[in-house]
Order: structure tokens, then C-alpha cells, then sequence
DNA sequence: CAGTGGTCTAGACCACACG
DNA sequence: GTGTGGTCTAGACCACTGC
């Protein structure tokens, strides 16, 4: 990969969550294609990708606009999130063979050890793979393509405003719960605690934002 | 609008739900484009939209297959709208003012009249209005925009396999129940209401199917 | 009417898949 | 290596917005 279209994708993510780009500005082609010396192609597709990740805003004939990352909009983006996650979740609870549990059990295994250890960054990556993983159990790509998309931009914002360390030992006592619904096969609870996995992911989030937009 | 692109899209769509490309076929561009009388870049627009509604999968660097449109591969389709349109209720429930309650009624009053006229095709056009009323009350563009991708795909079907007038009385009755839950303020109520109307909505469908495969 | 967004053409180019 | 998908350039064109 690594085209034009994914060069002006980071840069202009970038911008916009650590506010260098205000929420409301218009972002005008001919001037995006000039700052980052390409054709109109690649800028329409960054801003096609930044609008399904939800940072954007585009009204027909009328361009795109930077939308506001403040809580408010955060959630309404999280109750996406939630929705598809949680259906996910009851499906793979329906679905999980104990290869698939042994897997995340191995997963989560790491996950800890990294935390213990410090390396916070490692342990957020194999975060990611745990969730990606219980997508593949529940065997939906299109419902998982759409949670995806929006990992790129929680990701930036936890890059932007930093993972409080004290929230790790929450987040692997939630995965060693979810894992054990998965194992007994109960969809319902897979579901909920899930849920309440992302809202609190959620509530951290919109906490730090708030300390750093009032210090 | 009606470019290339959306001319393309519609007859794609129409000889894929008609049967008429099979699904697994590959779709490749120069040949769509010499078939269409296009360039490259409206093929791939439509590609990229017939992805969104789930009637082609596309796999990088191996191109575009049409996708099996058959009750199983329907049913996955369904669970996200599912997904959506019920967090859609929810939230509905919690924001309808007495105005929108009073629209929706007077909707309802009209596809009542069209269903008792005889009109199927004015009831269809109304009753996809009704729900778009339901997701305006929501307030959340984001979760509408992927509720919606789907409906040209299952309108799509619905031509072709034909709505049992039968059906219509239950879709009406579920109207004003639903209609019922939104202005009692009911969440709970409301999606769990509108979660079994697009189930009965997939099982008519698919019997529909299943009745025109084997006559 | 000017500015802008959106789409399209025609063709070049690279990366990957498959034989 | 050939075919194909995917991306990109450069520029033309039309539709719509808003002065």
C-alpha cells in the first residue's frame, strides 16, 4: 500500500485530533492538493475514509467540513461502535470452539505479561488483536469491517491524549470475564460485558480529553 | 447526480439480484468497462457502493466477486441493520417531541389508505419514509447513512421476489405499536418493537426466495 | 457569474497473483 | 512473465452554491 491517498489520510487525521485543524474548517480540494502536492484522486479518497471513520463531514455539492471531536460527538460514534461489537460478541459466544478460547487465552496471557512489565504499547497491541480475534470467531467480516474503521481514529486519540495506566488491570479483568461467557456460551452475557467494556473504554477517554481541554 | 457511476451500480445490481451474474463470478474492470462503455473510475465507484450494500466482496489485489445472495448470506446483511436500527429506537424513544409523534402519524394514515387502495407500491414508497422519520428523530446521521446502504439492496430483492399483500396488515399493526412505544418514551420498548418488525420483514423475504428457487 | 465540488476521460504506472 | 487490480496524473466538464 503506502500510496498518496494513505500519506494525506495520516497527515490529515493527525491534524485534526491534535486540533491543529479546528472542527468547522472547510477543506477545500484544490487547496488540500496543493499543500500535499497531489491531483484531486487521492484527496478525495483520504477525505471518503476520514468521513466513514467519522472526522469528517460531507454535504453534496457543498464540500467536507472537520466535525468536532469532543465527547459529545465521541459518543455518538461509540454507540456505533457498541452496537455492532455487542452483536459480534453474541455471535462468537454462539460460535466459539475451544481452539478459538485456547487462542485467546494464549492472547490474554501476553497481554498481561506486558503489562506487568511496562510496556504499555505492546500491551495495547495485542489488545487490538484479542478484539480482532473474537471478530474472526464471530465470523462477520462485514460487521467487523465496520467496527474497524473507527479503531484508526480511537487509536489516534488515545496516541494524542495518552493511556492512563491505572485502567490496564480493568481491562484484563473485563477480557478474562468476556472469556469465560464465550466459553460457557452465553450469548447475552458475552454481550453485555462487552458493552460495558466499550462504554468504560469510552468514559476513560472522554476523562482524559476533558483534563487536557481544562488543566 | 446520475453519472456513470449510479447507471453502472443499477444495472450491476439488477443482473446480480435477478440471477442473472451468478454469484462467485468474477467481475473484472476492463470488461465492465468496455460492457458499460466507461473508464476505470466510475466502475470502481460502483464497486466500491455495491460493497457497501453487501452484494459483492472484494478481496485486495484479487478484485471483485459477486456475492451469494441467498437466505444465509441475507441473514448476515439483516443482523447488522438489526444492530443499528434498534440502537436507531432507542434513542428515538428517548428524543420524539409531540411534533414528530404527530407526523408519524399522519404517515401511518396514509400507507394505511394506499395498503386499503390497493396502491402496494405508494404503501412501500410511504412506509420507507416512515423509517427514515424514526431515524431523523434519532439524530444520528452516522448510524442512518449504514441503516440505509442496505435498503436499495433489499428494495433490490423486493422487486424481484415480489411483496405477499398479506404481509402488509402485520407491518401496519407493527407501525402503530411502534409509534405507540415513542411516544410513551418506551427505549426498551421501542427496540425491541422495531428489532422483531425487520425479523418478520427478513422471514418473508426469504420465504419468498426459498418459494421461487422451488416452485 | 464566479467559486467549488464532484465526476469523468485517457492513459501511465506499480504491486501482486497466478500459471 | 503476463494479466489484473489498484492507484495516480492532468486536465476537462457539469452542477450546484452563494455572492
Amino acid at each position: 500500500m503506502s500510496g498518496a491517498a494513505e500519506r494525506i489520510l495520516d497527515r490529515l487525521r493527525g491534524d485534526i485530533v491534535s486540533g491543529h485543524l479546528r472542527s468547522g474548517t472547510h477543506l477545500k480540494i484544490d487547496y488540500l492538493a496543493a499543500r500535499y502536492d497531489s491531483s484531486h484522486m487521492p484527496i478525495r479518497e483520504a477525505l471518503r475514509l476520514l468521513e466513514g471513520e467519522g472526522l469528517i463531514v460531507r454535504e453534496p455539492n457543498r464540500g467536507a467540513r472537520v466535525r468536532a471531536v469532543d465527547p459529545r460527538s465521541i459518543a455518538t460514534i461509540f454507540e456505533v461502535r457498541i452496537s455492532i461489537e455487542s452483536m459480534l460478541a453474541r455471535r462468537a459466544a454462539a460460535l466459539a470452539a475451544p481452539a478459538d478460547i485456547a487462542l485467546l487465552e494464549d492472547v490474554q496471557d501476553a497481554i498481561e505479561a506486558r503489562s506487568e512489565a511496562g510496556d504499555t504499547e505492546g500491551a495495547i497491541a495485542l489488545n487490538r488483536r484479542f478484539h480482532n480475534i473474537i471478530e474472526d470467531i464471530a465470523d462477520h467480516a462485514d460487521a467487523a469491517a465496520i467496527a474497524n474503521r473507527q479503531c484508526e481514529l480511537l487509536d489516534s486519540l488515545w496516541r494524542v491524549y495518552g493511556v492512563d495506566p491505572s485502567r490496564l488491570g480493568g481491562v484484563n479483568s473485563d477480557h478474562r470475564y468476556i472469556i469465560q461467557a464465550l466459553r460457557d456460551r452465553c450469548p447475552e452475557t458475552a454481550a453485555i460485558l462487552v458493552t460495558a467494556h466499550i462504554i468504560k473504554g469510552r468514559m476513560d477517554l472522554v476523562r482524559r480529553m476533558l483534563e487536557a481541554s481544562a488543566p
